[in-house]
DNA sequence: AAATCACATTTATCTGATTTAAATTGCTTG
DNA sequence: CAAGCAATTTAAATCAGATAAATGTGATTT
């Protein structure tokens, strides 16, 4: 049962192996998308039972989510397979913190964010003509924390996560929110890297613009002002590696 | 159990029902989707396995699935609970086809198309930068099923259906080919409705130009033309029912 | 060569007991 | 009376072992 593959981190996190069935989703599924099952045939029901040291039930109930999320698929005689990636539901929050957990890959980076800049100038686009008072306050909120970052006194990273999410929301359609979690691993992910490539603050006064649109209700303003500020992330892992250059 | 929510189409489809857990899981799913739980209390996993005449095992993989999907949460001794629709995963194939199966909703199908406009343009975008010439091929054949649907040689639907998937994967980036189901669950919607509201044909010619576009490698030509093509649905929808009206 | 049948393998399902987690209740104590 | 603590209780979580159903493989028959 060699379990130690590589860092010291055991403990998945908060309440990720709170029992037994989620314990075991979160190694597989981790297994999966990292690629350990890549070419060999997956275990059976009962071989996987004993490979983590659990009953059968606890096995099937992890596989059967996992089936949910578009890893697995199972069938009496065939057995359990993993699914192509293009099976993978990518916007289920476990596979996304799955996908990051594998060697960092630019080209996962750049894909988050060509997603992102469809996304996010249209929700704010819509935000500029549907949000309410409470969103906006949202927004403002969010800008208020990024301000307060800069001084020292709040966090960089969430205060921007926090206004970016705010303008999903004041798009007042609930697909726009579900990318809630794409955004903010793209944005925990981008912000790194950019901070990496050089010393790039967070430009609070092109988020201030967005705001500004959003509560002017110019939506033409405001997807211009969202669609700049992603353009700026993209523009720099272009630079970084340009169109099809092999890894 | 009053299952008779309209017209005859009862079997659920190909393989859904193809054992109890996806029988269960499918019957559920649509239950809580629908709101048969609303302000009721969840059953325990006891009296779901009572109620549907199946094993606590079976009922419990189910319940697994659902909880995967983001619409359920179970504890001991809290007992098993319908989940916000903010934590549904609204881009699961089955949570999307269990939304259209409640009353038709003309606000779900303009969110539908306000995702469409943000997804699609960009995705054509991409594809006049990076897609093979495998990817314009396809691009190509939906194309001329389209032609060919014109001249009753084909399903509209269907060829149109073919032609925006083509596009999608085309983009080269898995996030935008993840859009599949939700676009061809829209189209479906939104053509049904469009015909209803005026005897539209869809129009090949403006499909054309998105093609046009990306087989000559202008991503601005290729955004403009995809984007034209959606908001004309749009405007069709606000001319139905503008801004805010309610109910 | 095609159709049929028997067999082996793996998931699917059932049953019933045991264990664990967490609200609730009620008791105790300051 | 309020605060803290322990017993109770309820529902999910886990286990074990057996049986059923599905399906690919290969032998057998026609």
């Amino acid at each position: 049962m060699a379990n130690m593959s590589g860092l010291g981190i055991e403990d998945a996190g908060p309440q990720l192996g709170r029992n037994l069935t989620y314990g075991m989703l979160d190694a597989i599924g981790r297994a999966i998308v990292v690629g350990d099952y890549d070419g060999a045939t997956f275990p059976t029901e009962a071989e996987l039972a004993k490979q983590h040291g659990v009953s059968r039930s606890v096995t099937r109930e992890a596989v059967k989510m996992l089936t949910a999320k578009g890893l697995l698929s199972a069938r009496p005689r065939q057995g359990t397979t993993v699914q192509p990636t293009t099976s993978w539901n990518l916007f289920d929050t476990d596979v996304l913190r799955w996908l990051l957990e594998r060697q960092f890959s630019i080209d996962l980076l750049r894909q988050f964010n060509e997603l992102r800049v469809a996304i996010e100038p249209e929700a704010a686009a819509l935000a500029a003509r549907v949000a309410t008072a409470d969103d906006i306050e949202r927004v403002n909120a969010g800008l208020k924390r990024m301000e307060r970052a800069e001084r020292g006194e709040d966090d960089t990273l969430e205060s921007d996560i926090a206004f970016h999410i705010a303008v999903l929301r004041a798009s007042r359609n609930p697909f726009y929110a579900q990318f809630r979690d794409v955004v903010s691993t793209a944005l925990r992910t981008s912000i790194r890297f950019t901070n990496r490539v050089k010393g790039r603050t967070a430009n609070v006064a092109d988020h201030a613009a967005v705001r500004d649109a959003i509560a002017g209700g110019n939506p033409d303003k405001a997807r211009k002002a969202m669609r700049s500020l992603i353009s700026d992330v993209l523009d720099l892992i272009d630079t970084a590696k340009p169109d099809g250059a092999a890894g």
